[in-house]
Parts: structure tokens; sequence; C-alpha cells
DNA sequence: CTGAAAGCGCTAACAC
DNA sequence: GTGTTAGCGCTTTCAG
């Protein structure tokens, strides 16, 4: 029967039993022009009846391209990242190439060590959330590269995909006063965060359009956590206030603290407090009250960034910076307080 | 400086600059035995020296073996996936290898695209969960290869890892029994499905073990979603009962269907309905009150399922069937009936 | 202990 | 149009 039983037929087996060189049989399968039709149809036959299959190793070390792309990311667990990761997978799939992928867990020696791996592995290029502060070891990468996320902002000569937050920001606090409130309390990241700043910058942006004094608008930091939008809410929830309270949590998780920390208060959302998240996890959808949010398009930014990252390998094009649109995911969180504004009295006008 | 900006240095960079030829430089940084210590020094040196990277596609084209691994999920978005990616990913890691990921969103034919790609990468082996039914698509796969997930057991000749469905249905049995519910309602997947099979013969082992008898479990099918879980729950809902309601349902989403259910009928769980999942997804946590569940061991199946891939690619042992335990998530959708069991009259033994 | 040479599977020049 | 040849970067005999 020809072959051995463990060998894979490689192009000399498909090239004997069409009856060709090498070299034809390659030409043929490849789909070039210089081949008479019946000689390339033999060839495929040859092919099919051998069970050949290209081996990409070899096609790659010939021609310098793998057909492989990298992708490292915080942590695939994590329900964004879960999405980039296939909007990424989806594309490249499309386009004949494969991911692979790694979690960095945010820690900048993990990060160094897969990028380490995906070099060594000849990856065509790589997609990157960066974690490492310092350009030192990203730089050295030497392979086309994309980065991905808020951090990417750091780095000024890399391309990059993320969410227009200015846009998420401004649909959020427009909901928010379609709603009947005005100045919402703010929980945000740590101070260290570029993310953070981002955020602030794009409050501030509206304030000034919209008139408003953004000093009126309390705020508490937090970690990116359950716990953390708990502790703040608490913290919030003893300050004074007047009438119904409405709070714009920087990212999910924090946003189901908070409510959770409302809860904790005997309190009822979106009865006395109204809570708007930011990210689009699927635990918004069956918190109780369903959490209304703002959500980032992870698998678009996925896709987009593989598109990108493509043209960096292809035409090294002129150095991009790309926001993908965030939409408003309405579910329950928020009490409706403008049509019963009169109502409301005191609270109503300045909430 | 020797060699130009675009080229990556390869070992005979290295070997010229120590002055050896490129076999000399080859054992020497393999670490062979056969090299004088101060030669091997010299020839690290080079390596570093030049920025030198082992170029993994022509190691795996010279010795067969490329460092990659495949793993063929249904969804990366599905938390539970995203968990055994996880573990995967990390033990791949540690042993070296790479991970090639990709999602069949339960498609036959994505899957069987998806495993021709990784045949051409030329992936040492992989890890699949099955969707195909037909062997005809997977046997061919013609590499090591691992199957996991319950559709696993439809192929005996295959090696699986998978969780352990007869110990979680009796952990949850047994936490129900503890509560004071003995006979709870089942809320089960289509009749189609394997899982389904496994998840009642468990159930009616462990009601022979506690002298139940199963008949007088009320069981309802659905989809494995939220809206499957939730329509199950109102026609359980709608048969006539006595006292508290119990359910235990065979996965995470319908249990946060049927706690929605609940609702919808202007009861309350756990007061009026308790309610047991089956999958430990992050949502449970969220939802209100937090569903208590047992939780799939994903990461550890992902890491258990690398470390046998290993051995099939190695010692093509004896095939096994391994089974990783589950473990009960306790949050709040279960009432504690056996305190208070006198208390509650008839219906209190009956559940 | 080290060097020379062969070859993994493929493609791209270069002949004919 | 098709065959011949070289060589991608590496490891592994086989000599010395």
């Amino acid at each position: 029967m020809g072959q051995s039983r463990n060998r894979r037929p490689t192009i000399i087996d498909v090239a004997e039993r069409a009856g060709v060189s090498k070299s034809t049989a390659a030409r043929a399968l490849a789909g070039s022009s210089n081949i008479t039709e019946e000689t390339r149809e033999r060839v495929v036959k040859a092919a099919e009846a051998v069970g050949y299959e290209r081996n990409h190793l070899a096609v790659g070390m010939r021609s310098g391209r793998s057909g492989m792309l990298g992708l490292v990311i915080p942590d695939i667990t994590n329900p964004f990242w879960a999405d980039v990761a296939r909007g990424a997978q989806d594309r490249a799939a499309r386009a004949g190439a494969s991911l692979l992928v790694f979690s960095s867990d945010w820690d900048p020696e993990a990060e160094a060590a897969h990028l380490r791996t995906l070099r060594r592995a000849r990856v065509d290029g790589a997609i990157v959330n960066p974690v490492s502060d310092s350009f030192d070891d990203l730089d050295r990468f030497g392979l086309p590269c994309l980065f991905i996320g808020s951090s990417a902002e750091r780095f000024p000569d890399i391309s990059s995909v993320g969410s227009d937050i200015a846009q998420a920001v401004r649909l959020g606090l427009d909901h928010l006063v379609a709603k009947g409130h005005r100045a919402p309390a703010l929980i945000l990241g740590p101070k260290s965060r570029l993310a953070r700043a981002r955020f602030l910058r794009a409050v501030h942006e509206h304030c000034v359009e919209r008139d408003i004094d953004p000093a009126i608008m309390p705020i508490e930091d937090g970690e990116y956590t359950v716990e953390g939008g708990r502790e703040a809410m608490k913290r919030l929830l003893d300050q004074p206030r007047v009438g119904h309270l409405a709070v714009f949590a920087a990212n999910d998780m924090m946003a189901l603290g908070a409510m959770m920390a409302v809860r904790d208060a005997g309190l009822d959302c979106p009865r006395d407090v109204s809570v708007l998240g930011f990210d689009g996890i699927p635990s918004g959808e069956f918190a109780w009250p369903g959490l209304t949010t703002v959500a980032k398009p992870g698998r678009a930014i996925g896709e987009r960034a593989v598109e990108g990252l493509f043209d960096e390998i292809e035409h090294k094009p002129e150095h991009r910076r790309i926001y993908m649109p965030c939409r408003l995911l309405e579910r329950g969180s928020l009490a409706d307080l403008s049509s019963m504004a009169p109502k409301r009295a005191a609270g109503a006008g300045r909430n």
C-alpha cells in the first residue's frame, strides 16, 4: 500500500502517485497558473487518495510565515478577555491562521515568558494586552505586534485597538440624564490606572457640554473587584445625601459589588439607588435587578485586532489607534426619575 | 555588525561567534553531555550575545515534535470551557508546550475543520470535546488525542477526562437531604443528551441507597439554557404541590432560569422554592439569592487532560477514563428545612 | 570531544 | 508546462 502506516504522506507521495515531480505537485496544490488543467486534476486526486495534508511546519520554514498568531491576555477566564479571544480566534480562522493563546495574570514576568515562547514558535505576529510598564520587555519583541486594551496607550509607537471610553462614558451619562440622574456619583478604579484617568476625562468633557459642575459628583475609588465596589458604595451610602442616589461604576464587578452594598444597607436597587456598570459581563444579566451597563465590544475588538495585525504584518502601515464603540445594555438597575421629578422634590433636581 | 537587522540569528551565527561548528553549538545548547564545560560556556555566551532563540519550526520539523497541542472546545466564551482552557494552557506552558485553541460552536463541520487545521499545524496531540456523533471525522484524526466532557463516553477507544457526575449528583442530593429536601424535582436537559442519562442514573443509584422511590420526583426537560430552565420551572410550578418545592437543575443556566420563573410567579427563593444548580459558573454568585451549586472542576480537568495527552503522546498507554471530583458551592438558594420540619407540616416530609 | 554531512517537507529559482 | 536543484534551521549519525 505504498506508504507505511506510521508515516504521514508527503508531497513526494502525491507526486509519485500522480506521476509527476514534486514541484509540479506543489504547484498544482498551490493553485499556480502554469499548470495543465489535466495535470492539476490528477495531482489533486492523488492527494486525496493518499490523504495528503500540507505540513505547515515545513511551509512555515520555507516561506518564513508560520500561519500562527499569538494572543497574550491577562486571563482567558475573565469574560471580557474570553470574548476578545473568541473574536480573534474566529477572525484568524477565517484567514486560515491559528491562534496561540496565553494568559499572563497581569504578571510582567509571565508576559515576557509568553512573548519569548511566541517568538520561538515563530508566530507571524502577536496581539498583546501589555502588562509590563517598561517598554523594555515589549519593544524587543521584534515581531509585528498590536496592542489591545486601555493600557496600550502607554506605548506611542505601537498600533492598538480598544474600546471607545469617551463614547462609552457619554453613552452612560446621557442615559443617566435621560432617566433623570444629572450628576451621578462615580465609583472608579485605583488612581494608578490609566483607564481611570481616561474615564474621568470623558466625564469632565460631558460635564462641560451639559454645563454641569463636575465637582458636585461624589467620587470613590476601589480595586476593580466586587469587594472594591462594595466598599466604595458603602462609603458613598455613609455620606449625607438627599433623595435618590445614582452611581456610575467604572467596571461591572464593582457595580455588582455596589448592588450588594445597597442590599447590605437594607436599601433597594433601583428604588433607592440606581447603579450603572461598565463592561457588559454576563453575570450582570443574572443579578437582581439585572445590571444596566455600557458593554464593551470584546468580540469586535478581537476581530479588529487580528485584522490590524494582518495589516501590520503585511504592509507595515502607518501607526494606528482604533477605538471600537460600546453600547448600552438596559436591564433594570436604573430608576426612571424623569417622569416623576416633581414628586421627588428636593432630591430629584440634584441627582 | 555581522547579521543584518532583518534576519533572526540562527545557530550558525552562534557557532561562528563561538568559533565552533554548528553541531557543537547545537549540542552545547541542548545540554548534551559530550561537551567540554568551557566550550559550552563559550557557546551559551555567544547565543546570548547575538540574541539567539531556537526556531521551533525547524526543531519540530527535524524532531517530528512541534511542541504544540490543540484544544477544541465548543465555546471559549462559556465560563466552564474558559476554565478548562485556562487549566490546559497553564499545564502545557509548564511543560514548555503551547496551545492552539479553537471553538466549534457545537458544529460538527467546524469541529472537523479545526481538527484538519491542527493536523496541518502538526500539533503533537489534541484535546477535544467531541461534538460529532459519528466516529468517522474523529477517528481519522490520526494523532494522539484525548477527549473531554461528558460526550466523550460515546467513544470507547479513546481516553477521556471529565467530571465525576455520579459523585456530583450524590453530593448535591446529600446536601439537599441534609437541608430537609428528600426528593427534589429535577430539571434535566434534552432526552437526546448523554449527560442527561448519566445524571439520571446517578439519581437512581442515590435513591436506592436512601430507600427513596425515584418515581416521586417530578421531572421536567428543557434546553440547557436560561430559557429552558425558566420554562421547565414554570411547568413545575403549575403542578399541584404541597409545601416547599426543591429543585435540582442539571445545569446552572437552567437553574438561573428557574430562579427567574420563581420570581415571575411572585414566589420567593429560597423561602418558597429551593434551587440547586450544577456547573459553578460565576454568574451564579451574583444572582439573588446566590445560586447554591455543584461546581465542576473545569481548571483541573484542563490540567489533567494535558497530562493525559502527554501520556498518550509518549507511552501510548492503556486506554483510560478519568473522572474529576466536583465540589459544593453553598450560596443561598436553598432553604434549610431540616430544623423546622415539624413546623412545616405535610409538605416537609414529602420534599 | 568535535566537525562534516545528510535530511525533515516544502517552495522558489532556474533550466529545459 | 514541467523537472531539477538548492536551501529554510535544526538535529543526528558517522567519522575523526
